[in-house]
Formats: C-alpha cells, structure tokens, sequence
RNA sequence: GGUAUCGUGGCCGAGUGGUUAGGCACAGGUCUGCAAAACCUGCUACAGCGGUUCGAAUCCGCUCGAUACCUCCA
C-alpha cells in the first residue's frame, strides 16, 4: 500500500484531539515506546500496551511506511519509594548481580512479547548502555541553563524552564505547575536539596551501598529515571520526531519531564504526537500486587487464578484486548475472556475456510452484485477503523460482518456466482492481511505443532466415517462423532463434506 | 483536595448531533439421519435531572457513580 492512499488519524495526548498523522519524512515514520523496567516479571497491563503499539506498529508497515520502532528496557534509575534504585532492590532480594537480574526479566519479557505475537522493536536501547549519552544530555541542559547542581547531583529547575518556554511543562499531563507544587509530596530523600518541589533529578550522586553507579563530572552515580528516554530517543530517532507511545500513567511525571529535558537540552519539541494506551482492570479495579487484586499472564494462561474459572490462551486474550480500543479501560472479566474465547475460535475458523474456498468458474460479467457491494464495503470500513486511531474493535466487528459471506458462500446459501471471482480474492487477501499482519492473531490451531500427523489421521478416520454414513451405518459414524468429542475434537457435517475443529 | 477520563441492552464493548456496530448469552426458524456448526429472525440500550436544537445516547450545565494520575507504575 502507498502512504498516501489513506489518511490516518491519531489521538495526539498533546492537542487532545485525533490529528492527522503527517511525518516528518515522507514514507517514514519513527515512533519511541517506553519499554518495561526490568526488576520483576511482566505484568499483564505491560502486555496490553505493547501490544497495542505492536499492532501501530504493524499497520503503519501495513499502509506502506518503513518505521523506525524504538522501544527501550529500563535497567536502572528507577527509584523505589524508599529511595533505592529498583534494579538493585530486586538484586538485593534475590542475591544476584543487578545485572543478572535485569538479564533474567529481559529474557522473560521477550519470551512474554513472542507469546503473544508481537513483533521485536527495531532497536530495543538498554538504560545502562547509554551512560554516557544521559551524560552529555545533562551537560546540554546545564549548559543551556535548566539545570543546576547540588552535592553532586543535578536537578532540573522547572521553574525556571516554565518561565522562559511558557504553556510547555503541563501541556502533556493537563497540569498547572503552581498546583503541583502546593499538592507536591515531600518524602524524596532528595527534596531538601531541590530549589522546588517541582525540580526533578536529572543526576543522581551515589549513596553508600549503591551498586549500579557511573563516574561523571558531577559524581559517581546515576542517571534519574526520565533521562534515558531523553537521550535514547534523541540518538535513534533524533531531536524531533514522529511518535511517542506509553501507558496512561507514564504522562505524568515521566513524559512531561521527559518533554522539558529535551526541550531543555535542545530547545526543540521531540515527539509531534504522543499516544497513550489506558489501563487493564480487573474486576472494575486497576490490578494491585499489594490488595491481592491482580493476575499473571501465566496464571490467565492456566486458569490458576481465584479470578478465572479456566485458562484461557494468550491469543485468546490478545483478541480481548483487541475488541477494544486502547485508550480505553480495560476490564478482564472470566465471562468476558469466555465470549472473547468463542469469538477467537469462531474468527479462526472462518478465515480457514475462508481461504480454502475457490472462486466460481463462471466468467465475470463485470457486474457488481449486491454481495459484492457489502463485501468491499466491508472491507472497507475494517480499513476505515484502523484508520481512525486504530480501532480495532471496528476492525473486527467488520470481519465479523464479513464473516458471515464467508460462511454463506461455503454452505451454498450464496450462490456462488453471486461474489464476483475479484471480490473473493480480494477478500481473502485482506482477511488474512488483518488478521496474521496487521492484528496478528495466530491460529492456535496451526500453531499447535504436528499438524501434518494430526491431519492425516483425522483425513482418515474422517474417510470412516464417511464411508459408514453411506452405508447408513449411523452406529459406527455416531461412535466415532463421540469419540472425537470426548477427546475435545468437533466434527461438522455439512453440504461439502466433513469438517473438523479442535477445543 | 486538585486534575483527567468514563458511565451504552443479560454480559463485554464500538460509535458520538438525524440511518444495524460487533462479539457472547438467550428465544424462535432453516439446513441435517440425528447433532453440532452455519445461516435467517427476534430481544435492543445509551446513569439521573435540566438546557441548547427542527432533532441529543452524541453538545452544555448540575447531580450521582466509577477509574486513573497528583513525583514507584504500562
């Protein structure tokens, strides 16, 4: 597909309404994701994120842009409300190195993204490997003025920074910086040296006992928590570009301080539109480790869980979090998950006879039937949503629709040559197109390994049984029908022959 | 307390000035040796109260409720 040929709109965080998406340099798009703090297992509402900028991903390739997809792993600077460093905590409980802690979780986190079919980030930037671009980052703002030193760390005056580039600091977040300094909390160990409340660690001078510390003009130490984006983003894609993405809860503080050390360094915006995914509830409530109210992936997976009544797959899951939009809460629900079950089986199925069917030999008298006008209209407005700030509930109701030609066709009820050979081609490229490339749902029943044995042994019951149905022999078919059905098989008699789906 | 977002049918969840979202569930029907699936039909809503408008679920105000953020957060 060419860039041009549609017109694609995103919910802009910055302007608070649907821009239309215009990049920096025509046919490319660079886009930076805040990627996971790496000191514990993912958590399910990190899944949901990603993969919503998976799938933002894939259809900015999908309509013709090469991407530059920038995601990041936190590997140090985060601090724990005690003050200490997230990584180092997490390597002080478990007596490995920091390092062998942030190795494990990574590894973890990507085995947890190829669960659920997303595709890697074209660079994936690690915190601790660009020390020395944060540093040069804190030199650019010191420089520049927006930033000042105390005992060894260094804080950037927002204050000052607000005065001088008026209507920035807040535009993100929607927050009034006079507001925010009276509500400000004051339990930073560091608060005391700060010149305001507001002013956030840009540098961080090591205490006794920390572990993860670099040596810098200011002292040994680390960098705070929001500069790494700053400077990761700048170095890949950088000082300005196209799109920033993240959860709802990073605006504020993190992209709002991030927005002013870029300004602050170079005196220039960095992303033109900022995208952010919403929350993943559960039962009505964001997921808390601490109240108990909360769920693993793997414990989705297996129904281990008091919130389940079974497991339910990850592609079972990705599909609810696809019927809604992601700047949309979130609620998991077991009775949600079992409808989202069915529609997933019931979508997975139809895309497979979909693609087995065979366009009618009849010659094409270049008229357009009804059918055929509901079809591309169909596709159509599937294309439409996803245009719309990726919408992907649209997207899939529109398959849904679609759907049901599908199964029309196959069971006669449509004659065939009521679909125009071109429609049908058309609309198993495009079927297929949203649902391995652009919402990349895997067809668990493919996916499951060993088909090719599987296959040949249900051909051949199958033929059995088939043989006994034309004898009448109903005994014999009904005993195999149920035998199928106690080891989760379903067979399905229909006009074309026998068919067959598992679970 | 401040700020933001939201409140849609039995459940989940799109839409956002005038026309069917969709899925799941449910009820009838068609097809079928029976069944399942599929298809058809039905059920059918926009928290409450005011206001703007020829017309509002959609815009405005208030009330109630929910969720999130307010320097740990995807």
């Amino acid at each position: 597909m060419n860039t041009s040929d549609r017109t694609l709109k995103l919910y802009n965080s910055l302007t608070g309404k649907k821009d239309v998406f215009q990049p920096l340099h025509e046919g490319h798009a660079g886009m930076y994701v805040c990627g996971p703090t790496v000191y514990y297992d993912v958590h399910l509402g990190n899944c949901r994120t990603f993969v919503s900028f998976d799938i933002i991903y894939r259809y900015l390739n999908a309509l013709g842009y090469q991407v530059r997809y920038v995601r990041n792993i936190t590997d140090v600077g985060h601090l724990t409300d005690d003050g200490e460093d997230r990584m180092a905590k997490g390597a002080r409980v478990a007596q490995l190195e920091p390092m062998e802690v942030a190795q494990k979780y990574t590894v973890g986190f990507h085995d947890m993204m190829r669960i659920f079919n997303t595709l890697p980030p074209s660079i994936e930037p690690r915190a601790t490997g660009h020390i020395p671009e944060q540093i040069e980052m804190v030199q650019d703002i010191l420089s520049r003025g927006y930033g000042y030193e105390r005992n060894g760390s260094v804080y950037f005056n927002v204050r000052k920074f607000d005065r001088e580039n008026p209507g920035i600091y807040g535009q993100l977040s929607g927050r009034v910086l006079d507001e925010l300094m009276a509500e400000s909390r004051d339990n930073l160990k560091s608060q005391d040296e700060k010149n305001d409340p507001a002013d956030f660690a840009i540098w961080m001078k090591a205490r006794p006992g920390d572990i993860m510390v670099w040596k810098s003009p200011w002292s040994v130490g680390f960098p705070g928590w929001h500069l790494e984006c700053s400077a990761m983003s700048t170095k890949y894609l950088g000082q300005t570009f196209d799109i920033h993405g993240g959860g709802n809860d990073l605006k504020f503080p993190h992209h709002e301080n991030e927005i002013a050390q870029n300004q602050g360094a170079c005196g220039c915006a960095p992303a033109r539109y900022w995208l952010h995914t919403n929350m993943l509830l559960l039962n009505g409530k964001k997921m808390s480790k601490s109240d108990g109210n909360t769920i693993t992936p793997v414990e989705l997976f297996t129904g281990d869980s008091p919130f389940v009544s079974k497991g339910y797959s990850p592609m079972v899951v990705k599909f609810f979090m696809l019927m809604a939009h992601y700047r949309s809460t979130l609620d998991i629900t077991d009775e949600a998950l079992a409808a989202a079950e069915k529609g997933y089986r019931k979508l997975m199925e139809t895309n497979r006879i979909l693609q087995s069917l065979r366009p009618a030999d009849q010659p094409y008298d270049g008229s357009e039937s009804a059918a055929d006008r509901a079809i591309l209209d169909g596709i159509d407005t599937a294309f439409s949503g996803m245009d719309d700030d990726f919408n992907t509930a649209i997207a899939l109701a529109s398959l849904s629709e679609l759907g049901s030609f599908v199964h029309k066709i196959a069971n006669k009820q449509l004659d065939a040559g009521e679909v125009s050979p071109w429609v049908l081609e058309r609309l198993k490229t495009v079927f297929n197109a949203f649902i391995v490339d652009i919402l990349a749902l895997q067809d668990e029943l493919d996916a499951a390994g060993d088909t090719g044995t599987v296959e040949g042994l249900m051909q051949l019951i199958l033929d059995i049984r088939a043989n006994a149905r034309t004898q009448k022999d109903w005994g014999t078919s009904d005993k195999i029908r149920d035998g199928l059905a106690a080891v989760g098989i379903s067979v399905k008699d229909g006009k074309e022959g026998t068919s067959w789906t598992k679970g």
